[in-house]
DNA sequence: TGTCAGTATGTCACCGGACGAAAACGTACT
DNA sequence: AGTACGTTTTCGTCCGGTGACATACTGACA
């Protein structure tokens, strides 16, 4: 019991800065008020499939020609595009680097083999999540699972850090396990199990399993979550992390 | 050949609207500096692995002190990270809006299973590229091929439409073909041979496969040709597009 | 037909938000 | 110690961003 409480802890501790933001010490005096708006108007674009100014304008807490003014600069640099019927979307500058950025965050592409392996062993839905904005975890990458009824897709998605298996995992509170499960957290009737998948500096993403509960029970969650963290570990050794037992 | 040029010029009068941004025709007298320069900024820190202010400040030629202030405001909405040693990442925030508007283009995820099978038909290594911003295109999504030797990753890269094999399916420059080969376009002894995936509104993607030229030569050429035009053919279909036979 | 509500776009007087030169600070090196 | 360079702070200034208002357009309804 000793012997376990100790090797939480450290993990524990290195888990905040993986999920805590450099933004949060920033002076806030120094805030530039006209870019605050605007990419929170660029917030609200992505926010839905598409959207009026009005709505948007609406949203952002703004008159219509202040957003109109700062979402028409968005345009120029493509970092929305307007259709034909007037509603925008997210542009094509902000996808390029969107994709730049998330391609240079290592642990999403290398889960790749690991997430088809782990849908070939459960047939379930499953998913790599990297921190994500205000303390949440984004479900950045997916394989399908193979079961008629499966998962649909929440690649894009944020999720709370807490209450949730992937939010679990990448805050290391996994009570002395490898994994952790958690039922209808997001959704109900849909089970997530998740481990960390940690770098040098601490967790920088977990992988998950997510399918609907009436699968995901007593009998299959140990099997699956045993898969999931011995993938996990591969990955966390291939990103020169500390596995559990080294910890 | 008179049904063979007819069939081609509608498609290319459809592709340079997919290609074309809406940015192009926004009245520049209206465009909004500082965020001008705040995306600017942003774009420089995401087109590094990471940057310093005092570079990020020289790339966007503006006043350290200017620069500070952008970034920072940047920084506290989380668009981008500032580490310990003081250099700037991209952010968690624009990660998530860009992971959320590239799942919007549903040509990407759908594209992951005729990846996987152009790899298994050629062992290259597979991609899904869309419009980039200013005309370019962009590297989405990809499956790694299964030589010992083969491409390495491109995703988030764009390259210019001009000269290139995805540029070209793109634009639905195909000259009559299904596919379209070009050998040395982005790096030398590198072969791209790519098919456009069309949707309602036209062409909204391609599929590829990049390989070593040795490799990729007039017999390998015509077999994997016919197979990614096959599978954009599927894609199309999937989209609702109109397929070549339909044109 | 007219009326009304809502959306989108343009205008321009105004003021405070954004600017950047200069100073101060911090760090590494000789 | 001095030097060089990057980073951060300061603050007087001015011009860039603002939004109330006007206008045009569209769709729904009586």
């Amino acid at each position: 019991m000793t012997s376990a409480t100790a090797p939480t802890a450290p993990v524990a501790s290195a888990a905040p800065a993986a999920l805590g933001a450099s933004g949060d010490r920033v002076p806030e005096s120094t805030s530039t008020r006209t870019v605050d708006r605007a990419l929170d108007l660029l917030a609200q674009v992505c926010a839905a499939p598409s959207i009026s100014l009005s709505e948007c304008a609406r949203r952002a807490d703004l008159p219509t020609s202040t957003a109109l003014r700062l979402l028409r600069t968005l345009e120029r640099s493509q970092f929305v595009t307007r259709a034909a019927d007037g509603n925008y979307t997210a542009g094509t500058r902000l996808i390029h680097l969107g994709v730049t950025a998330l391609s240079r965050e290592s642990v999403v592409p290398l889960a790749a083999p690991a997430l088809h392996r782990l849908v070939g062993t459960s047939g379930e839905t499953a998913y790599v999540s990297i921190p994500g904005p205000a303390g949440t975890a984004l479900y950045a990458g997916m394989v399908e699972g193979t079961h008629p009824v499966r998962h649909a897709g929440w690649v894009g998605r944020t999720i709370p850090v807490d209450g949730t298996a992937v939010g679990a995992a990448l805050s290391g509170r996994l009570r002395g396990e490898q994994y952790v499960a958690v039922r209808s957290a997001v959704e109900p009737e849909v089970t997530a199990i998740a481990a960390p998948i940690r770098g040098h500096a601490g967790i920088v993403g977990a992988l998950s399993l997510v399918g609907p509960t009436h699968r995901m029970d007593d009998s299959t969650i140990p099997l699956y979550g045993a898969a999931i963290a011995l993938e996990a570990a591969g990955l966390t050794r291939a990103l020169g992390g500390a596995t559990p037992a080294e910890v």
